[in-house]
DNA sequence: ATTGCTGCAAACTGTTTGCACTTGA
DNA sequence: TCAAGTGCAAACAGTTTGCAGCAAT
């Protein structure tokens, strides 16, 4: 079931607007700020308002539709969530993310309910370092 | 050598605001935000001035000697960075914190740097989840 | 005596909210 | 039709900045 299937089955209104969230968040190819979703809103609709793009991620949010992430510097960005089977690398030197694969944190799942009893939700999570490229 | 005396030998000025910022960051158990800083220096010295901490903390920053943590509350924490051997396991329901020590990331360390080549820098991390006691 | 640092006030950024109008179902 | 959703403007929180005066070295 599509994004907006989900919100019309669940009765919410489908919008032009919501609509152009969704495809927004769906093009882009990894995450996306609200800033960056609301940039290409206003390409086809110059009348749209930022703050029905909050309104329409937190919506997201909340259906789990979407997931946010927070590297921390000041800019929190988004990602369909269907297809959020990565987590990040981010290089502190260049500032370029990488993706890494749910299964590479698999182990560390496991033994963070082992020893702590706590169930990760490893749905949002960024690992700081250097790449490669920026070791040198 | 202590966070001040770092401070002094590479030529910064150990003002008062300076020290107190310092020891409110070393007297938090665990992560504090600037705000709570501020408050404990307006305790002493009613005339702080929260810009005066923000600016503090960016030289901590800077020099290696604090690190900030945020887990995407739009609360940004610090914490100092000699005794950051540990990282967080946020529970998304209670928002408890807790613990999680360095030893038992290594595993996923090695092989960030072995599949990817990334040097990750585990100082920042913060994992989401359910608590043992919100699981049920 | 310098010049780095602070306090103040004002600006700035990202986000949220109240309200009247509009529109999808 | 009519509640849900939008646009607008204003509020908000956390953070940053320019500048004049102060104080650590």
């Amino acid at each position: 079931m599509s994004c907006t299937q989900v919100l019309q089955s669940k009765g919410y209104r489908l919008t032009p607007q919501r609509v152009m969230v969704v495809d927004a968040l769906h093009s882009a190819k990894r995450h996306i700020s609200a800033d960056e979703i609301f940039e290409r809103m206003r390409e086809k609709y110059p009348y749209a308002n930022i703050s029905t793009v909050y309104r329409t991620l937190e919506l997201l949010k909340e259906l789990g539709l979407a997931a946010e992430i927070n590297i921390g510097d000041g800019i929190v960005r988004y990602h369909a969530r269907e297809n959020s089977g990565h987590h990040h690398l981010v290089c502190t030197k260049c500032g370029k993310m990488f993706d890494l694969s749910v299964e590479e944190l698999v182990p560390l799942e496991k033994s963070l309910a082992r020893n702590h009893g706590f169930k990760a939700d490893m749905h949002h999570l960024a690992i700081f370092g250097l790449c490669s490229g920026c070791q040198r």
